[in-house]
DNA sequence: GCAAAAGTGTTGGCGCTACACCCATGG
DNA sequence: CCATGGGTGTAGCGCCAACACTTTTGC
């Protein structure tokens, strides 16, 4: 085993594919469609179908660097390592009938981007609700699977840990955080309650001195906030479903 | 892209390590010793150091496939595809110091074994307690790490999915799948509410017309159970804690 | 202009449920 | 001594109502 002779063992393809999730902040958009994905059209990918941003690892690259150096590369979105999130690893032999391909998968979460700038090895680059690329032949190789196992490891994530925090600008209002929670959830959380179990976790968010502009909105201006230097949650937050609640506003 | 000009993006070793735990049965062991992982010592390796089985990825074999082949030859147990779950991608260049390699890593949960086969292709191979592997030293490589992360996912799992069945034999009791709790949240669980959590969860456990034998052991004997056909739990089976609740026994 | 209405943020309260803790009973 | 079942207190949280502060609409 020392000696390594079956060097067909060596020939494999590895990849690293993101998943950048995102919130649009339209108010006027349901939770359920708020949730957004970065995907792109290939030049050499088949007519229609949407990818992730994605590439082979290169020699001496750490696989978290090579997530960060193809989303710059096809999307113009510069992601920083602590935005970062494992997501799964996906290796069966058949999974390109090219070659043998195996594909680690990362996932990001951003605040949403004013506008992406343009890509200069891409044709398209956007970002699409996640609600609507559930249909899987929109997507190449298994690359639903892959944005729907991020979505869950997300979800997981938000319980436990502050990463809802990296969806939000620097400064934000509580509604915004909880926005981030409802469109994971895909359903509309309890203002009250929300705003309890976030200061109930101390050090999650520091209020400053400042109020929010929503520029032509109605309604009371909203505290605003910054993140605080808790990362793991003493108590997750968690929500104990009732029924669909069927989302009116 | 398309012509792969640069081969050495294809020198990667890819490797798949995987985490076997069990629960020791053993009802005088501490239930933060419960919990026990399958290490081997290679042949080549570091004197004094333990290893997870593991190894290379054939041509044309799935990832999964790997993992149960590889700790079959190593260990002589046994695996089902149906045991494994994805644990992590561990890639960064220095992470071996001969070449750049490449791991993926399951965790498998079985019953605990009476007896390992011998195994034809190291020294020794065993379960060690968890506890007693936190010790980074004991371990080549990262593979501290992998088995820390390993628990955690167990622990994710253990509440949303029936997978503390895998660790009970075909027949088992509650004690015995609370004890499968108690090893991985390293206290001890009330066991009255154990109880009705569990049979909260319908689908989850069926009982048979049959009660424990434990030999000459004290107390009343136990309802026996079956696993029933629920894999995904429709309410989570999770603890409020308390606190340390110092566990006496 | 001014008053009413409508929309959003914030706070408080009621009540149900889950669960930790405790006790009783039965093998 | 362990399994099982019941009982109680409490914390978390869903739900609802009240109020604060804003823009919008109607007159």
């Amino acid at each position: 085993m020392a000696t390594f002779k079956r060097t067909k063992q060596m020939n494999f393809f590895v990849y690293v594919d993101t998943v950048v999730f995102t919130i649009n902040p339209d108010r006027d958009v349901e939770p359920g469609d708020r949730l957004e994905v970065l995907v792109m059209k290939r030049p050499e990918g088949k007519a229609g179908k949407w990818a992730l941003p994605g590439g082979l690892v290169g020699e001496d690259e750490k696989l978290t660097d090579t997530s960060i150096r193809k989303v710059g590369e096809e999307t113009g979105l510069r992601l920083k390592t602590s935005d970062l999130h494992h997501v799964g690893a996906y290796g069966d032999p058949d999974r390109d009938d090219r070659f043998r391909a195996i594909a680690i998968a990362y996932m990001a979460l951003v605040p949403h981007p004013e506008q992406l700038k343009p890509a200069f090895n891409s044709d398209e680059a956007s970002f699409i609700p996640y609600r609507r690329l559930r249909d899987k032949r929109l997507l190449e190789f298994d690359h639903s699977n892959i944005i729907y196992d991020a979505r869950k490891a997300a979800r997981q994530l938000l319980e436990d840990t502050n990463v809802a925090l990296s969806f939000c600008n620097p400064k934000f209002t509580i509604s915004e955080l909880r926005g981030v929670y409802e469109a994971f959830l895909q359903y509309r959380v309890d203002p009250a309650n929300f705003r309890r179990k976030v200061d109930a976790v101390d050090g999650l968010v520091i209020p400053i001195d400042e109020l929010s502009d929503f520029g032509s909105l109605p309604g009371r201006p909203a505290q605003m906030y910054k993140a605080g230097r808790t990362t793991t949650l003493s108590s997750p937050i968690r929500f104990r479903r009732s029924q669909d609640t069927k989302t009116r506003r």
